[in-house]
DNA sequence: CAGCATCCACTAAGATACTG
DNA sequence: CAGTATCTTAGTGGATGCTG
């Protein structure tokens, strides 16, 4: 009977609605949204609809492993669809859910600002080089 | 970390500003940026000022080592401005640049829309066990 | 308090090869 | 074409000790 009146260090928390919690719903699709691949795989995406290896090709530099990796981790978030055709050769279509679409907005805009600001991130990072050793 | 003045020989500059390319100032930023901690660490900073330890406690699950690495490229990229205050016991503040809040602005649109999406989210991954072995 | 340096276990990433 | 399986390597995270 003891126990429940520690309230501090539940490991399982977890606010549903919290992106700092650590074990919670919308952290974990934070991380998965916002990693390196899915974040690049999601804006393409935002472009239309893609074949595995033309997305392959635009998201350059990924790894077959990571981007059907990814692709997986995104279709199980629900923000990317699969569609197979069973041809010969086989068909597999990439594309945006209406979640996936909402996610994809927002990296775009915020992919507009760091293209937009390229030149201040080049100067920023000239500078930090320059006092580097302080 | 002999800071000789060597630069990549990499293929070549590309274009400044496509996201997709992969030897891009652009797409530098935005893999920082994106990456796990980088955008939990611009999310908290976009609610105000943080020492170093009140940050490490507000990103839970972040450790010292890393948090440290990933504000110093925060840092580098001209995103997150240090202050340091030489008493004794030491304070340094972190906070953001305009270019920064900016970014942290659009990771709070995505983690707001995140929030706000969790169970959408929790029950396409339902969904996903359900059917998984397609 | 705010860090960096180092060692170590663990995992994620990348390259390559192979299948439906 | 669209992946999976496998191996190797690089990065992550923890613990610990030290500096200013």
């Amino acid at each position: 009977m003891a126990a429940v009146t520690q309230h501090e260090p539940g490991p399982e928390q977890a606010l549903v609605s919290d992106v700092f919690a650590r074990d919670c719903t919308s952290r974990a699709a934070f991380e998965d949204v916002s990693s390196k691949w899915a974040s690049l795989a999601l804006l393409a995406l935002g472009e239309g609809a893609y074949r595995f290896n033309a997305l392959r090709r635009r998201v350059e530099g990924v790894s077959e492993k990571m981007l059907s990796q990814t692709l997986q981790q995104l279709e199980r978030d629900g923000m990317v669809r699969r569609d197979v055709v069973t041809t010969i050769p086989p068909r597999v279509e990439y594309s945006l859910t209406p979640l996936g679409a909402g996610v994809a907005g927002h990296l775009r805009a915020l992919a507009d600002l760091l293209e937009a600001s390229a030149d201040q991130v080049a100067l920023a990072r000239g500078d930090y080089e320059r006092r580097g050793p302080r």
